[in-house]
DNA sequence: CATTTTTTGATTTACGTACATCAAAAAAGC
DNA sequence: GCTTTTTTGATGTACGTAAATCAAAAAATG
C-alpha cells in the first residue's frame, strides 16, 4: 500500500500538521524538522495522492480555447477534440469554446481580453500573427494567466508554450517525400497555400523549398497560388495552373481548402501527379483512398488539446511542464496506414493517452 | 460548479441514500424513484466524479506487464514505458513487471499462471503463438483476471483485447512506400525478418507480399531471411545476399536485429538500396540519420502501454473500453519528420494523452 | 528567570463518493 | 386493520489530502 500523509509523520515523529507544513511549503517549520520530514518522505517513498489533493482543494481550472470559426475542417475537429475532452471531463477542468472570425487579428484580441475579464485560469488560441494579439497576449500574461499558441505561433508574444508542429519540418518533410515519389520524373511542382500572411503556412513553404532546391538537381517550384483556405478558390486556381503547366510533376497542398484540390483533380482526369496535403480531414482522406492524393501530413488535433490542456493546469499550478514531452509529431498518412475516423469528432486518432 | 450527489438528491426530492442506490445499482429501489433521480441525473448532467470515486472505494488495481527478455531495443524501451507510467503513477493503479525469455511458451505461460496467483487484477502479455499459453490465457480469464495481448497478439485465445498494430496494414504500408520510393527501378527485394512462428512478422509479411504482387508489374520477393532479431546472425545474413544479388533492389526488415543490417550496408559502402525498417530504436534512428535507411514503420510504445492500462483497468472495474479510442496508429518516420528521442525511455514519444 | 516569539501538536472540517446500519415510512399481502 | 415485506430516510465512517484553529511546548530574547 502506499504511504500516507499519517505514514510519514508517524516514521519522522512528527504530528501530521507538521507533515502538512512541509508539504505545501507553509511557514513556520524549523529547518531540522523540515529535514527529518524530507527525509521520510525519501525513505518511504511518498507521492502526493493528487487526485485527494485537488478534491480537497476544491480547486478547478477555467480554461478557455479560441478557435477560429468557419468551415475549415481541421479547426472544426480541433474544436471537437475541444468538447469531446470537456464531456470527458479532464479531472477539474472546466473547459469553454469561444470562436472569432478567422484571420481577424482584432476580434481575437478582443476575445483574449474577455476571457481574461471572465476569470481564465488559462488561455489556448491559435494565434494570428498581428501586433494587437502580441498585446493582448501580454496582458493576458501580465494578469497571471497562463497562455499557449495552439497549432499557429507567435514567438513575438510572450506566451508560455506553443502546441503544435515545427512547420519548417513539416514542410521539409512534404519535401523529401515528394522528391523520393517523383523520382527521375521531371517537371516543376506547384505550391497551394492559405494565405501567406499566416505563420504556419510561410513555415511550411520555406521548409519545402528548401528542399526542393536542394534534393539532387534542383527541381523547380511554381509561383505559390493562396487560395485563402476556401475550397472554391482553390479549385480555380489548381485548374488554372494545370491547363497552364501540362508537365507540372506534383503538387504540394500546405493549407486547407483541399475539397477543392481534390476536385480540381478529379475535373482534370486524374491526372498522374504526386500530391502531398495537410491535415488528414475528409476532403484529404477521400483523396488518399481514390489515389488521387498521395501522402497526408497530419497534425493530431487531440494530442495538441490534451498537451495544451497539460501545460495550462501546470502553469497554473506554477509548476514547470515536461517540455520534452509536449512536441506534437508529425504524421504522415498514406493509404495503406489509414487510421479509421473517429465518429466523434471526424478527425484521426491513436490510442493516445 | 459540477453537479453531485447532493444536488440530485435534492433535486429528486430523494435521500443521498436513494441516490447511492441508483447510482451503484443497489437493489431496494422502486422504478418509479429509479426514473425520478435518472431524470434528475439527465437534467443536471451530473457525472460521478471518478477521482473521488476511487478514493472512497480505496481500490487499487495490480496490473503485471510480461516483456521478453534480451537486447531487442523495442522491447526494452516497451519496458521502459511501463517503468515511467508506473512512476506517473497512474491513479490508483500499481504495475509490475516481469521479464521471460523471449519465444518461450512454456516460460510465459508460468509467469502468467504466477501472476495470477498473486492476485493481479490484469495481465498485459508479448504473446508467443503456442497452445501452452492460449492455455494460460484462458485459466486467467477463468480465474476473473482482465487480460490483453501487446505487440503480438494471439487470436486464438480469448484474451480481452489486442493493443498493438494491425501488421498487415503495416506490411502493406511498407510495401506501398517501397513501391513508391523504388519507381520505375529493376531488381529484386529482400525481407528479413526475425522468425515466421511469431505472428507479427509473419503478418507483416503477408501484407508487404500482397502489395509487391499487386503493385504495377510485380516485384520479385526473394526468399524471407530469418535472423531471430539477432544483429549478429541479421549482418551475415543480409551480407550474404548483398553479395548473392548485386542487383537488389530495397530490403524490407520486418523484425529486430536491424543494428545488423545497417551494420551490413554500411561494410558493403552502402549500396543504394532502398531500406524500411520496423520500430524507431536507436540503430534504425540512426540508419534514419545516416541516410542509409529510407523509412521507419513505427509502433508508439507509450501509446500501447496507456491503452493496455486503460482497457485493463475498464475490464477490472466490468466497465466495456472504447475499443474505438484503443486502436495504435502506424507512424511512417523518415528523416525528416524524426521526433527527438525520449531520455527517459530512450523510444519515440509525442505529446500524447 | 521571565517574557516574547517561534515552532509544533492536536483536532476539526471539508472535498465527493462509497458503503453500511438502523429506523421510519410506505406498500403489499392476508 | 393488521402483519409482513419492501422501500426510503437519516446518519455515520471511510478514503487521502488541504487548511484552519487553538493550545502546548520549545526556543529565542531580554
Amino acid at each position: 500500500m502506499r504511504p500516507t500523509v499519517h505514514d510519514i509523520a508517524a516514521s519522522a515523529g512528527v504530528s501530521l500538521a507538521t507533515v502538512d507544513r512541509v508539504l505545501n511549503a507553509r511557514p513556520g517549520v524549523r529547518a531540522v524538522t523540515r529535514a527529518k520530514v524530507e527525509a521520510a518522505i525519501e525513505r518511504l517513498g511518498y507521492v502526493r495522492d493528487v487526485a485527494a489533493a485537488n478534491l480537497a482543494k476544491g480547486r478547478i481550472y477555467p480554461l478557455v480555447f479560441i478557435i477560429p470559426q468557419g468551415e475549415n475542417p481541421f479547426m472544426r475537429g480541433l474544436e471537437a477534440e475541444v468538447r469531446q475532452v470537456d464531456r470527458v471531463t479532464f479531472d477539474r477542468t472546466s473547459i469553454s469554446v469561444v470562436n472569432v472570425p478567422p484571420f481577424d487579428a482584432m476580434a481575437l484580441a478582443a476575445a483574449i481580453d474577455t476571457a481574461v475579464e471572465d476569470g481564465a485560469a488559462g488561455i489556448a488560441a491559435v494565434a494570428v500573427d498581428a501586433p494587437e494579439v502580441v498585446e493582448a497576449i501580454d496582458r493576458a500574461l501580465e494578469q497571471g494567466v497562463a497562455f499557449v499558441t495552439l497549432v499557429s505561433d507567435l514567438a513575438s508574444s510572450k506566451r508560455d508554450h506553443f502546441c503544435g508542429v515545427d512547420n519548417v519540418a513539416a514542410g521539409r518533410t512534404a519535401g523529401s517525400l515528394m522528391a523520393r515519389f517523383l523520382g527521375d520524373r521531371e517537371g516543376p511542382v506547384a505550391v497551394l497555400a492559405g494565405s501567406m500572411l499566416v505563420r504556419d503556412h510561410s513555415e511550411r513553404l520555406s521548409g519545402f523549398r528548401a528542399v526542393m532546391a536542394d534534393a539532387g538537381r534542383g527541381r523547380h517550384v511554381l509561383d505559390v497560388l493562396e487560395g485563402q483556405d476556401d475550397p472554391v478558390r482553390a479549385r480555380a486556381l489548381v485548374s488554372r495552373y494545370l491547363a497552364k503547366f501540362p508537365g507540372l510533376a506534383g503538387i504540394y497542398s500546405l493549407g486547407a481548402g483541399n475539397a477543392g484540390l481534390v476536385a480540381a483533380l478529379e475535373a482534370a482526369g486524374r491526372p498522374g501527379l504526386c500530391v502531398i496535403a495537410h491535415e488528414l480531414t475528409p476532403p484529404t482522406r477521400a483523396g488518399l483512398e481514390s489515389g488521387i492524393v498521395d501522402a497526408v501530413l497530419h497534425q493530431d488535433a487531440g494530442h495538441e488539446v490534451r498537451s495544451a490542456i497539460r501545460v495550462l493546469r501546470a502553469k497554473a499550478d506554477g509548476v514547470k511542464p515536461v517540455a520534452a514531452q509536449e512536441r506534437i509529431r508529425i504524421d504522415i498518412f498514406i493509404r495503406e496506414n489509414l487510421p479509421p475516423p473517429d465518429p466523434e469528432t471526424g478527425t484521426a486518432r491513436a490510442g493516445e493517452g
